[in-house]
DNA sequence: TCGATGACAACAGATGCTGTCATCACCGCA
DNA sequence: TGCGGTGATGACAGCATCTGTTGTCATCGA
């Protein structure tokens, strides 16, 4: 494989979305997402745990959002700490457009959603953590970061549809509807 | 199989939570399941779609609480009713001894967290679809969903690790921490 | 009694994923 | 210039999950 190709990583990761999107997930195999960028199956696995993962592995969410945790302010209450964080995602973002892209073939299989979802409480779990070194107790901390982390799905999923609105003005809008819900 | 045995799926759950205790989930091949139950591999998938959903099949808490949605009160608000159908989850429930067994091969293995949660998020769909039927917006709909799953989360989560509360009680203290935390 | 239905076994095959070893390009260094 | 080390890759074998298909047997209803 020539070598002034950009890394084999990039290419496996384009070359898995753009065949997803044509023959579907469970349609195409590893070896021709690896063939297609130029390696054979078993290099795929070599850069991928396995052939979901190829779709989610490129996202530094959870480190972004960690960092933001962890240098809030100290008196701020836990659901306002990472509701400020959350504000900030976008900052780590690909183009809306891959975004769209990504989410209609997850969207349009079990599987890759199923590890859309673990992904996401993955996340959740790396907030709770954070906020438990704040001092939170684990268990609320882990439901705070839950309802947060559907805050932020009510959030984005208003924001790939409406390019005009800002991530933070969602999320804070998101946030406002939900004390307006579980208000008697 | 003779009728006075017990049914083959019954015996093919009981095999499988078994064997996944002892040997791990991915250690234990469908081959072996369907041995214990003195059946074939094949006819193992004749009753569960795949090797994970042997631990999943048995529960009907989602038509239970989606039954509870549609009987609810008109007038009473969207959370309100979801609280109120959860409440009574644990009639669905089998022993707390099977539960624990269940929820302790479950957290031991990554697969089968995966498969855990995304049935929780099919109850969180089906329960934004049944709000839906009450008028409420579809996007809101799965929003408040999403919060009551993470209260559900919250107090199950209590509620096998103290034998004594009940359920509904561990649900309304879920809902006030909520209501606490969220308020500025 | 006969035909339909359903449960099951048996077999073949595609695919995901892993372990192992050989190979080759590149690198620093003498 | 040549040498050895290192890391990436290819090649190959193998196991397990899951599917499609077919044949057999028991059961059940007309």
């Amino acid at each position: 494989m020539p070598r002034w190709e950009s890394d084999a990583q990039g290419r496996l990761e384009r070359a898995a979305l753009e065949l997803f999107e044509t023959q579907g997930f469970e349609r195409t195999t590893v070896a021709q997402i690896a063939g297609a960028a130029g390696l054979t199956e078993r290099s795929f696995y070599r850069y991928f745990p396995d052939k979901r993962e190829v779709l989610f592995a490129g996202s530094e969410l959870e480190a972004h959002l960690v960092a933001r945790v962890e240098t809030a302010a100290p008196d701020l209450m836990p659901f306002e700490v990472l509701l400020t964080a959350l504000g900030t995602a976008d900052e780590v973002f690909r183009s809306r457009e891959f975004l769209l892209r990504r989410v209609k073939v997850i969207a349009a299989n079990p599987a890759l959603a199923e590890r859309d979802l673990i992904k996401l409480a993955d996340v959740a779990g790396a907030l709770a953590r954070a906020l438990e070194r704040r001092g939170v107790e684990p268990g609320e901390a882990r439901f705070i970061a839950d309802v947060v982390i559907a805050i932020a799905r009510r959030a984005t999923s208003r924001w790939l549809a409406d390019p005009a609105a800002t991530l933070s003005e969602l999320i804070a809008q998101a946030a406002a509807e939900l004390r307006e819900a579980v208000t008697p």
